[in-house]
DNA sequence: TTATAAACTGAGAATACTCTCAAAAACCAC
DNA sequence: GTGGTTTTTGAGAGTATTCTCAGTTTATAA
């Protein structure tokens, strides 16, 4: 009889697998995506060289893991409080800011691996596909709403990212969280088109 | 009698490093600072891999020559207009953006190196820190005037560094020039505080 | 023309990394 | 236990990269 996947061996297979993606987030983490190697990885996990490539056909899918377990993470409780909305747009978008930063800055490691992650030549990493979607539908929410003075595009789009971006740098820097999270927030809101003042006051009372 | 260096020699030389650091702007437009190789530097040159070495005590040198070689061609022409100021600050910093980022976008090859420069682990890159002096300079202006409302810090400095990057990314992705550049300089002084629609005036009139 | 110093060459040492594979070990149904 | 399957192992093939160095070529002062 074909035992092909019993649940124990399913176990023991994910198992290791979970450790070499841990392995993998604290590498990164230290020497970023493209410096971390299989053989630090590896050792990270005590798992032998070989063994990686049981569980990955190669790096890249090794980084597609990683990325998805951190989006995981992240957007599990974060998508919840959008659809009850009768509120200014601009409260929800910081809402959603501050939620999103602070998902982002649990764990000192995600917050290596996320940043790290904004750092590539080319295509758009897949930790941000997901982040980028709710960020336009945000946006149109607004727009629908004559509550902002812009217009979407790549521009608009890179700009709230890198934003985002450099508040979880400041972070992982030792700046003051609650402050940090603030500022991208009044940035973000004053780059949609909100007042100058009031941009800091919604950003202060989120 | 000891020749040391005359004048030929120095010439010889100097054409030699200059012939591998242009060969190293085009690897590295190509791949990517930590991903263009002395093998191919060399290639590109057409000197053998060791004379690198006698021009370079390594890589980084290297890097180093190609971001003073860069800084000094965009900077060349940059500060002129700044001491004339009874103006508007907000004007002055517009039009420094503008022609800021239309020097970095002469060559395609400056383009590609100059974004690739924002890519770091850790340190500022040489190539930011004259750009990052200026721009204290043009806030402080503009404070001192009353015309922003902001702090000056690493994040708002970071901000403004990434509006910039973002910029030069879409002209090199083939984005029109000119309206790249209106929406950034209108990010950066919204940003600053400028009230919405004045800052996307002052940046359609830059 | 010749001696000397500068500039250049390219083979190869040292290192590091990804990925393969045959063999060993662990696991489990019977 | 036995036998078959899954999982792990680690040596090593293949490749790439940085940097060294002994020797060659080139330039020039005398």
């Amino acid at each position: 009889m074909n035992t092909f996947l019993n649940n124990k061996n399913k176990n023991k297979k994910l198992q290791t697998r979970l450790e070499i993606i841990d392995a993998a987030i604290k590498v990164i983490a230290k020497s970023g995506r493209d410096t971390a190697s299989i053989l630090e990885i590896t050792k990270v996990a005590q798992v032998a060289n070989g063994t990686f490539y049981y569980h990955f056909k190669n790096k890249d899918k090794l980084l597609d893991a990683v990325g998805e377990k951190i989006i995981s993470e992240i957007t599990a409780s974060y998508e919840i409080e959008w659809k009850s909305a009768k509120e200014d747009p601009a409260i929800l978008f910081a809402n959603a800011t501050k939620t999103n930063l602070i998902n982002c800055s649990q764990d000192p490691l995600w917050l290596a691996v996320i940043i790290d992650s904004f750092h590539t030549r080319g295509k758009v990493p897949p930790i941000l596909r997901g982040y980028n979607k709710s960020l336009v539908a945000h946006i149109e929410f607004g727009l629908s709403k004559k509550r902002y003075d812009t217009k979407i595009d790549d521009n608009l789009l890179a700009n709230m990212q890198s934003i985002n971006r450099n508040a979880l740098i400041m972070i992982s820097e030792g700046k003051v969280v609650k402050k940090t999270i603030q500022q991208a927030i009044e940035a973000k809101l004053r780059i949609l088109g909100i007042a100058p003042k009031e941009a800091r006051q919604i950003a202060i009372s989120a």
